[in-house]
RNA sequence: GGCGCGGUAGCUCAGCUGGUCAGAGCGUAUGAUUCAUAAUCAUAAGGUCGGGAGUUCAAGUCUCCCCCGCGCUACCA
C-alpha cells in the first residue's frame, strides 16, 4: 500500500442542490473509502468543493435576475450543508471562486503555455452583435434538432438530454439580447491532446507510463477502461481550453489576446482539487506538494460515469503536460442511480434532494446511506425506491443490526448488571457462523478478525456493496450465536456458557461499532456511547481492533460497564413512505401539466428577420421546382436521405436531413422546391447537388413546400 | 450509423482469466424460538443466465448475428 492517499470527489456544480444520485455516484463511496483508510491509520486527505464557474451559472443568474455570485453563494451553502448533514467527511470543502483557486489555475495555464502544450487557433463562433460579445454554448438557445424543444441550449437539450453543439440548433438566438447571433472569428488556446494519445493509451491499458508501473488495469472497472478506449480509438483532438465568457478564471492578463477570455470550466474544475489541497495544507501549516507530486501518494478520483473521459484522459494529460504531478491510481467511476423507474432529473424535479431528506427525515441519515450503499451503481445503473428503502431499513437495520445489539445488551444487563463477564476460554459452544460447528472463544475471535479483514479488502477494491454485506454477516452471525446457544434458557443451569456467549456477542457488537463507521457514521457514534467506549476519532481504531483480535485479545475487557441498552434504529412507518411517494407523484403531475402545453402549436418561436438584401442578391438564387424520383436512407446516418430529384432538364442527387421526418417510400413522387445553384457538398460520401427547401413548424418539424395542384419540373421560383 | 457498458430467481443485484457458477439479500412458504421494536434462527424456490448460431471434452463465462436499456460520438448545405 502507498504511504499516503489523496482522495477527490467530483466537484458539484453550484447551480442546483444535491440529490441522491450525486451521493451514490461520487460522494458516499469516497466517504466510505476515506473513513476506512483513516480507521486503518493511513495518511489521507479528502478534498472537494463547489464548481462555481461556467456559463450555466451565468445563464441561471440572468434568468433569475441576480448575479452569478448570488447563485453560487446560495448553492454552495446548500450543498456544503447537505454534505455535512449526511456525514460526508471532507477534510476541506473548497470553492473555485476563491482567489487561491484563480491563482492556481492561472499558474497552471501559464505553465502549459510555457511548455508548448497549447496551440492558439482562430475559429468562427456565434457572436451577439447587440450585446457585443461572443456567445458560449449556454448563451445560445434554439430548437432542439432531436426532440424539437424550442428552448434547447447550445451544448445540450435539457428536455431530451441530447448533447448538442450550437450549430445544430434550429433558429439559434442569443439569450443576452434575443437576437440571432452571427458567426465571427475568435481565437482560443487548444490543448494538443492528440500528442498525448499514445502514452494515454498505454497508461490506461497497461498501467505503465514512462516505463513505470503506476497502476494495475485489472483493478479498474470495465466501463471505465472501455469508455477511455472508445475515445482513444476515435483519435483525440485538440481541445479548446478557453472560452469567451464574463464569469470564471481569467486567462492571465499578460498573455496576448487574453482580453475577455476565461479558462474553460473543465480545465479549471479539476485544478480545483489542487487548490483545495493547497488551502487545506495552508490551514494546517503543512506542505501540500507531497500529496500531488510524490510517487508514494495514491491519487483516487471518485466520479460518476459522465466524468470518465475527463478524469481518465484529459486531466491526466493536463497533469502530465504541466509536469511534476502524479497520475490517478484509480478512477472508480460509478454508473447512474435511477429513482422509482425513471432517470433522476433536476429540471423535472424527479429527485430526492439531500437537503430536503435530512430536513424531512431527521435522524435517519444512516438509513439513507445504508440504502444508497446497498443499491450503489457500482457496475451498472441501479435503482432507488422508497419501498425498498423502507424494507431494508426495517428488516436489515432495525431487525437484524439494531435487534442484535439490543438483545445482547439487554441480556448482559439482566444477567450481569451490564458488566462484561469474565469467561472460561476453554468452554465450548455452538458457532454463530454454522449451527453444526462446536467452537471456542479464541476460534471465534479469529473468525471475527478474518471477517473484518475481508470487509477491508472489499473496501480497498471499491466493492462497497460487498463490504456492507460482510458487515451485516457479522450481525447475522451474532444473532445466530444467540439463537443456537439460547442463553436465556440456561442462565440457571449453565452460567459459564451464558458468560462465554454474551461476552463473545459483545465483542461482535464492539467490532461492529468500529467497522460500521465508514458506512453508518452516526450510528457508530451512538453505538460507541451505548457501549461506553471512547468516541471514534477516525484514527486507526479499526487497525487497533484488528491487532488486538490478531493477538487473541477481546476488544471489550471483562468488568467493563455498559450503558443502558437502546435501539440504534427505528422502523420507517408507512406514512413516511407514502408522503415521499406522494411528493414524487406531485412532481410528475406538475411535469405532465406543463409538458403538453408546450408542444401545442401555439408556441412558435420567431427568428428575427435577417438583414435587408437587394433584389440582385435574391436573383442570384436559382430556385426550381422538381419531383422526387427515388429516396433511400443514407447508410450510417440517422438523419440523412439520399434523393434523386427530377428538375425536368436534368436529374440531381440531393442529400437532405429529413430522415426523421419522412419515410423514404412515402415521398417518392412528391413535388418539391430545390435550390439548384448551391455549391455541391459531400455528406457521408455522397455528393449533394442542391438543397431541398423545407418549412418548419413550432415543434421544429420539417415539411416540404409543395404546390396544391402540381406544376412542371424545372420551373423557376421567383 | 459507430463505439463503450449492461440485459442472470417475483424485486434489487454478485458471478475475475471457460470446467461445484447457476448464486446473495429482500419478498414468499413451512418449521423453530421468545432474550429482543411480530424482531431472531433453520429449510424451501425448480430462473433454458435477452434470442439464435458457432468454437470446445466443457460456456452466463470465448466468437459471430439479432433484439432491448444506458452512456459517448457522427451526419443534418
Amino acid at each position: 500500500m502507498k504511504k499516503r492517499y489523496l482522495v477527490t470527489s467530483a466537484l458539484p456544480y453550484a447551480n442546483g442542490p444535491l440529490h441522491i444520485g450525486h451521493l451514490a455516484g461520487a460522494y458516499l463511496p469516497a466517504d466510505i473509502y476515506v473513513r476506512y483508510l483513516r480507521l486503518m491509520g493511513k495518511d489521507v486527505v479528502f478534498v472537494c468543493g463547489s464548481d462555481e464557474h461556467g456559463a450555466a451559472i451565468t445563464v441561471r443568474a440572468r434568468k433569475e435576475g441576480v448575479t452569478p455570485r448570488e447563485i453560487v453563494d446560495k448553492y454552495h451553502a446548500i450543498i456544503r450543508d447537505a454534505f455535512q448533514k449526511i456525514g460526508i467527511a471532507f477534510d476541506i470543502y473548497h470553492r473555485t471562486s476563491e482567489p487561491l483557486h484563480h491563482e492556481t489555475s492561472q499558474d497552471f495555464f501559464r505553465k502549459l503555455l510555457e511548455n508548448g502544450q497549447f496551440e492558439e487557433k482562430e475559429s468562427d463562433q456565434y457572436f451577439d452583435e447587440t450585446a457585443g460579445q461572443f456567445l458560449a454554448d449556454r448563451y445560445i438557445v434554439g430548437t432542439c434538432p432531436v426532440c424539437s424543444n424550442p428552448d434547447a441550449y447550445g451544448d445540450q437539450c435539457e428536455k431530451c438530454g441530447s448533447t448538442l453543439s450550437p450549430t445544430q440548433l434550429i433558429n439559434p438566438r442569443s439569450t443576452l439580447s434575443g437576437s440571432a447571433p452571427v458567426m465571427r472569428p475568435t481565437s482560443h488556446w487548444y490543448l494538443k491532446l492528440d500528442e498525448h494519445e499514445n502514452w494515454l493509451r498505454e497508461w490506461i491499458n497497461t498501467g505503465k507510463a514512462d516505463g513505470k508501473q503506476l497502476h494495475e488495469p485489472a483493478e479498474w472497472k470495465n466501463h471505465v477502461i472501455g469508455q477511455c478506449n472508445s475515445w482513444l480509438d476515435q483519435g483525440l483532438q485538440p481541445r479548446a481550453m478557453t472560452r469567451d465568457l464574463d464569469w470564471g478564471v481569467d486567462v492571465p492578463h499578460e498573455i496576448p489576446h487574453s482580453a475577455g477570455k476565461k479558462l474553460y470550466v473543465w480545465l479549471d474544475a479539476p485544478i480545483g482539487y489542487i487548490s483545495a489541497t493547497k488551502q487545506w495544507a495552508l490551514d494546517r501549516g503543512v506542505d501540500w506538494e507531497p500529496y500531488w507530486k510524490d510517487n508514494d501518494t495514491a491519487l483516487i478520483h471518485f466520479i460518476g460515469k459522465d466524468n470518465i473521459v475527463f478524469h481518465c484522459l484529459i486531466f491526466p494529460a493536463i497533469l502530465k503536460a504541466h509536469g511534476g504531478f502524479i497520475l490517478p491510481v484509480n478512477v472508480p467511476a460509478n454508473q447512474f442511480l435511477n429513482l422509482e423507474g425513471a432517470k433522476l432529473s433536476t429540471s423535472r424535479n424527479w429527485a430526492v434532494w439531500v437537503h430536503e431528506y435530512v430536513a424531512e427525515l431527521p435522524g435517519r441519515e444512516d438509513e439513507l446511506r445504508y440504502n444508497m450503499i446497498k443499491n450503489m451503481p457500482e457496475q451498472r445503473d441501479s435503482e432507488f425506491t422508497w419501498k425498498g428503502f423502507q424494507e431494508s431499513t426495517n428488516t436489515e437495520l432495525v431487525g437484524n443490526l439494531a435487534g442484535f445489539v439490543h438483545r445482547v445488551m439487554v441480556l448482559t444487563h439482566k444477567n450481569y448488571t451490564g458488566v462484561i463477564p469474565a469467561i472460561d476460554a476453554s468452554r465450548e459452544f455452538k458457532s454463530g457462523w454454522d449451527a453444526d460447528t462446536i467452537s471456542t472463544y479464541d476460534q471465534e475471535l479469529h473468525l471475527l478478525h478474518h471477517k473484518l479483514e475481508e470487509m477491508g479488502r472489499e473496501i480497498e477494491h471499491f466493492n462497497f456493496r460487498d463490504a456492507l454485506r460482510i458487515l451485516m454477516e457479522i450481525s447475522s452471525a451474532g444473532n445466530a450465536l444467540l439463537q443456537f446457544n439460547e442463553p436465556w434458557k440456561i442462565a440457571g443451569s449453565d452460567p459459564e456458557l451464558v458468560k462465554v456467549v454474551l461476552n463473545l456477542g459483545l465483542q461482535y457488537v464492539a467490532a461492529l461499532s468500529v467497522a460500521m463507521r465508514p458506512f453508518l457514521p452516526f450510528s457508530a457514534d451512538r453505538l460507541r456511547g451505548l457501549l461506553n467506549l471512547p468516541a471514534l476519532r477516525d484514527e486507526r481504531e479499526l487497525l487497533d481492533a484488528l491487532n488486538e483480535l490478531a493477538e487473541g485479545n477481546p476488544i471489550l475487557r471483562p468488568n467493563h460497564a455498559l450503558n443502558p441498552a437502546e435501539h440504534l434504529f427505528t422502523r420507517v412507518p408507512d406514512e413516511v413512505i407514502a408522503a415521499q411517494i406522494q411528493k414524487l407523484k406531485a412532481a410528475e403531475q406538475a411535469n405532465q401539466q406543463t409538458a403538453p402545453a408546450e408542444p401545442a402549436s401555439t408556441k412558435m418561436t420567431y427568428a428575427p428577420v435577417k438583414e435587408l438584401i437587394s433584389y440582385d442578391d435574391f436573383a442570384q438564387l436559382d430556385i426550381r421546382t422538381g419531383t422526387i424520383l427515388e429516396a433511400s436512407k443514407v447508410e450510417k446516418a440517422d438523419k440523412l436521405l439520399k434523393l434523386t430529384v427530377d428538375l425536368g432538364f436534368e436529374q440531381r442527387t440531393i442529400v437532405s436531413g429529413i430522415a426523421q421526418h419522412y419515410q423514404p417510400e412515402a415521398i417518392v413522387g412528391r413535388q418539391v422546391i430545390v435550390l439548384a445553384n448551391l455549391a455541391p457538398r459531400t455528406m457521408r460520401g455522397i455528393e449533394s447537388q442542391g438543397m431541398i427547401l423545407l418549412a418548419e413548424d413550432a415543434e421544429g418539424k420539417l415539411s416540404f413546400v409543395s404546390p396544391e395542384t402540381g406544376w412542371p419540373d424545372g420551373g423557376e421560383v421567383k
